[in-house]
DNA sequence: GAATTTAATATGTACAAACATAGTGATTTA
DNA sequence: TAAATCACTATGTTTGTACATATTAAATTC
């Protein structure tokens, strides 16, 4: 394992930390209930100050990825939570696992001046065009998901690419961008006449309102995303274990 | 708001900060985005170091109760309720951490021979009577939330219960059950006539459904719970990353 | 008057140093 | 032998300090 950070790269020194340690967490040599380095010794090979590593250190404890225990050290914790494979799937990956033939009603791709709490979250300007990709989809009689994506423009992509093909796999075939993270928001509202009008239902009539924020490696924001699924159509599944 | 810590308490002082930033947090003086005081005076008040109030504002940044923004200051987010999958606390416990008075409409116990989809999750037959809890709880103005449980026999619920307490408190202290694994399915429907009643809003307004199926230690079936929430009064958040 | 520069303010990052406390195991003591 | 003590190790707490960077608003320049 490099075990090496880089001190000239603008990247925060805890953040390549954080990263090291979740490398060293998904390693086998860790695995078993086996200690760590100590945060000294640690600190020292990584030429950066015992302060800086537990920066790193205390959002994987939050996470509940490591456990430390004073006078004795710190371990991976026993793996858990298996909701992650499912909710990575991508929109069509999940319909194709349940069976679900999938219709694209609508693409639409635009270039626009982001919206304050997307520039926000993007922290960009909002002088600065971005990529909007604009999708409706559902079964063969009709729609029942209204997506909107906006895109950071590391991204890097033109709005050319085929948005046939899943989108994760266009992000890291062609931009070797890896969607590493994701927030995401469920609630449940009515539907506005615009929303209505695309989903094919009245307005007034209840939605599953998804907000999505998505993140790559290096914990960089890339994808802003609001799904409008038409009541009933759509369950979300979580699955937690007591940490 | 008394503003001093002890420091000859043995509770260390982030600890009394955290808790102390808490109280500030449900002061509806910081309510609608105004600032908090800045860290160096805050501090200073305290009299303790920025380091210190740091390691307090990062964890209550990390829940999500607070939002800093690097130039301008910190605020206490939104509050709109929202529950992380991450964070076992329970219903009153957050309403409680982020500020919001609670009140409870109604609390209704009864032994009801359980429907077959009960049931069968908890693989009993159905001719066996089980503990239904019902509650509708809100804040002040009005209820938001209703709540039905369904509980296994082998929880030696006796119906008896001070259920002001909380649930997971009262099966783990008197019953020795620990809540160890939930699968939840979050879904949006529109309220029927009895749940728009209850809720005090319009049947077919819209609804954040909530299914909660809680196992003990042992995987072994212990609750069967359902949410129904109005809109717009709840957020459930979840943040994954890829495994 | 509009655009640019500058200063003030607040959070973000990073380091070094010191002492506190919990757990572990070896050593000493009753 | 069993209990108490002690030293060692690793994390926990806390301070003080310094500089970086984002934001906003005031001052300056064109």
């Amino acid at each position: 394992m490099k075990i090496a950070l880089n001190h000239k790269s603008p990247i925060p020194l805890h953040i390549q930390a954080e990263e090291l340690l979740r490398r060293m967490i998904a390693d086998p040599q860790f695995q078993n209930g086996k200690l760590l380095p100590n945060e000294i010794d640690l600190a020292n090979q990584l030429a950066i100050s015992r302060t800086t590593l537990r920066q790193a250190l205390n959002k994987l404890v939050y996470e509940g990825l490591l456990i430390r225990k004073k006078g004795v050290g710190t371990k991976v914790a026993d793996a858990m939570i298996s909701s992650k494979s499912v909710n990575w799937l991508s929109f069509s990956q999940e319909m194709k696992a349940r069976g679900i033939p999938i219709k694209n009603f609508e693409l639409h791709v635009s270039w626009i001046y982001p919206e304050e709490v997307i520039a926000n979250f993007f922290n960009i300007k909002t002088d600065q065009k971005i990529l909007k990709l604009e999708r409706l989809r559902g079964r063969p009689e009709g729609p029942f998901v209204y997506f909107v994506s906006y895109f950071h423009p590391r991204t890097g992509l033109t709005g050319e690419e085929d948005f046939k093909r899943p989108l994760y796999d266009i992000l890291q075939a062609d931009y070797n961008i890896i969607s590493e993270l994701s927030k995401e928001e469920i609630s449940a509202k009515a539907a506005d006449k615009f929303i209505a009008a695309k989903l094919e239902t009245e307005p007034g009539s209840p939605i599953l309102f998804r907000k999505r924020f998505v993140y790559d490696q290096a914990d960089r924001p890339i994808e802003y995303n609001l799904g409008y699924y038409k009541a009933d159509s759509f369950v979300y599944t979580v699955e937690s274990r007591r940490g």
